[in-house]
DNA sequence: CCCCCCCC
């Protein structure tokens, strides 16, 4: 048996007890019927010892029931529950994320030979029941919390089995507003002062919020002892929001409040807008529709802070949401959203700003937090998507202190709204890099546009505009048709060269390298060349003070001396022989073609050492490399187009960044 | 109950 069970994991998670990542066995597991909403299922699960058949499969995973994956005999590790006691001390268990560790195959059949888990620690008299679960004699059917829902007293106990019954073979099913029956299991119930949650209930790692950023202490009462006006509810972490509990509140700032939109499809038609709220915990999203939208369209602002509660919790669908959270929000008519005034220990809306020349080193569809001055805008444009929807748009071109600019555009009101005027800072929260032109940003539903927002970083942004940066050369990562210099570089290694087969298309393929001379062939690097400017076709010396160029079909008492060098270059994982014609060859030697024609035929000495000093200097290579056929055989040619001193700040940027971005 | 994230 490779997995073990942690004993004592029922009776701590009946209780309510923290207990993490415990491992229980599925003993037995029961959908409950349901004539409206999702399919619910009940789990009896084992720690060896105790068996315990109130836990309840949060909806969110029915897929591992319905995919045969969670079956009888399973080995699983609750990675989150939340325990909920109900009036009567009764107690159900929830699950909201699991992980099976075992197959039943795997396991064989049952672990131990646990027994029915009582509460109450009464003497436990267990009955077999007709669908063969066994409960403790004191809970009956009431370790389901029915009747609690409807706050309902008078509603007698059933005696059937264990509250899994179908419709059939119970009473107990067909008792109206049964949770099981009704989708209101995933609305916190109103009215009655004590619901679904006795005590605080979540139990289990905290999740994908890292301990760092969410101390539960800081929620503790002393420290988080806020209330809600009008309630004694404590405010709850949203991180610790989940359908399962009701009286809860909130107390978080709006980061992210949408237009008002409206809809109408099959299934009808109505307005909504929604918001995002941040506190310490963590982040939900929350929608208000149609009456909620006129209620409080104008009372939720931006950055400000609320006391939110009565809302429903509900399975966030992730194929909407970027936000770190598995729950969404949606307001309805006992919602209530009160302003708060104080924000401590509500954080701030916070960017985590990426210099825009690093951009450069960012992988396409990254969403970013950038800021920039607005250096100029386009005109707005109205443009049809492939959906035939109309939609403005426009770009902003932002700059920042790395001397590097962007083009970020902005989509329909935003496009429309934005005043560029004063060339303000603007940060964006959220934004999407593409790869547009070498490297640029689009503004998506769920980025955040600030224009000079109250931050350090654009009043210093504001100060070195206004000093220098207005003047700045700057160079665009945004490449444009008509000027080709912000055009992204295809950076590769001399491996990748090759590993790429690169130029060995039909057309020549364009590179970028940072590589190191390791030699340079100085037999046959200079020619004779005809004197003409504009040609510059070898000369035929008649050997009689004459010079015969065959293109010009003319004789020159004189020639120029022309390069065509060869020359090795490394990198660290490689080395490749390119072609220097005049110009890059001049720069690698630093001589004219000239002056080094005169000393080869003066001074040898000197001439060689022109040669040595190139050896072993790094640049930033532009190249081309090309099929070549001669003589029916092929080979890749790989041609110098351009020689750069390396910026070595800017370069060691990129060596950090992409060394950042090969560790994630 | 929406769920559009676009274009050169």
């Amino acid at each position: 048996m490779s997995v073990k069970l942690t004993q004592g994991a029922v009776e701590a998670l009946s209780k309510g007890s923290d207990v993490s990542n415990p491992v229980l066995q599925l003993l037995n597991i029961r959908q409950i019927s349901n004539s409206s909403g999702p399919t619910r299922y009940r789990l009896m699960m084992s720690d060896g010892q105790h068996s315990f058949s109130s836990f309840l499969l949060a909806t969110q995973l029915n897929s591992l029931p319905e995919e045969n994956l969670l079956v009888p005999n399973c080995v699983c590790k609750l990675k989150k529950t939340v325990t909920n006691t109900l009036k009567d001390d009764r107690t159900v268990v929830i699950v909201t994320d699991m992980e099976i560790l075992q197959s039943a195959e795997e396991t064989g059949g049952k672990i131990g030979s646990p027994t029915p888990y009582n509460a109450e620690g009464k003497t436990s008299s267990p009955q077999k029941s007709a669908s063969g679960f066994s409960v403790p004699a004191s809970s009956s059917s009431a370790a389901v919390p029915g009747s609690s829902y409807r706050d309902n007293r008078t509603s007698s106990p059933q005696k059937s089995a264990s509250g899994f019954s179908g419709p059939a073979s119970s009473s107990s099913a067909a008792v109206p507003g049964s949770p099981y029956r009704d989708k209101n299991i995933l609305t916190p119930p109103r009215g009655s002062g004590r619901g679904f949650l006795g005590k605080s209930p979540v139990k289990g790692s905290p999740s994908k919020f890292s301990p760092s950023k969410f101390s539960p202490s800081k929620f503790s009462p002393s420290r988080g002892a806020s209330t809600s006006p009008g309630s004694s509810t404590k405010t709850i972490p949203i991180a610790q929001l989940n359908p399962y509990q009701s009286k809860w509140t909130v107390r978080a700032r709006v980061t992210n409040k949408s237009s008002i939109r409206t809809w109408s499809n099959s299934k009808g038609e109505g307005k909504l807008f929604s918001f995002e709220i941040v506190d310490e915990s963590g982040e939900i999203k929350i929608t208000a529709f149609n009456k909620e939208v006129d209620k409080f369209f104008s009372l939720v602002e931006q950055g400000k802070v609320y006391y939110i509660t009565k809302a429903t919790l509900k399975v966030a669908n992730k194929q909407y949401s970027t936000l770190k959270n598995d729950y969404e929000m949606t307001l309805h008519a006992h919602s209530s959203i009160v302003p708060c005034d104080d924000n401590q220990g509500v954080p701030a809306v916070h960017c985590d700003f990426v210099p825009i020349a690093e951009l450069e080193n960012r992988d396409k569809d990254t969403i970013i937090d950038v800021i920039g001055v607005c250096k100029s805008v386009e005109d707005i444009s109205r443009i049809t998507t492939k959906t035939s929807r109309e939609v403005s748009k426009r770009a902003l071109h932002i700059i920042d202190t790395s001397g590097k600019e962007v083009a970020v555009t902005l989509w329909g009101e935003e496009a429309e709204k934005f005043d560029c005027s004063g060339q303000p800072v603007v940060a964006i929260k959220g934004a999407r890099l593409s790869d547009f032109g070498g490297r640029s940003l689009s503004a998506l539903f769920s980025s955040t546009v600030m224009v000079n927002p109250d931050i350090p970083e654009a009043f210093r942004l504001r100060a070195w505009y206004d000093r220098e940066g207005y003047a700045a050369d700057s160079q665009s990562l945004t490449g444009t048709r008509s000027a080709g210099s912000g055009a992204k570089m295809n950076w590769k290694t001399l491996s990748d060269v090759k590993d790429e087969h690169m130029g060995q298309g039909e057309k020549a393929d364009y590179f970028s390298c940072v590589a190191t001379v390791l030699y340079t062939r100085k037999e046959n690097c200079l020619y004779q060349a005809c004197p003409s400017a504009d040609c510059n076709k070898k000369v035929i010396d008649q050997q009689n003070g004459l010079y015969r160029c065959e293109k010009c079909n003319r004789e020159f008492p004189n020639f120029k001396y022309r390069l065509l060098l060869s020359a090795n270059l490394a990198d660290f994982g490689d080395n490749q022989w390119v072609t220097c014609f005049q110009e890059t060859a001049e720069v690698l030697l630093g001589q004219t073609a000239e002056t080094l024609g005169h000393l080869r035929d003066t001074d040898e000495a000197a001439f060689d050492e022109i040669f040595q000093k190139a050896n072993f200097t790094t640049h930033i290579f532009k190249n081309q490399a090309k099929l070549e056929t001669y003589n029916d055989e092929s080979r890749v040619k790989v041609t110098v187009k351009e020689v750069q001193p390396i910026d070595h700040r800017e370069y060691s940027r990129r060596l950090l960044s992409n060394i950042r971005r090969l560790a994630r």
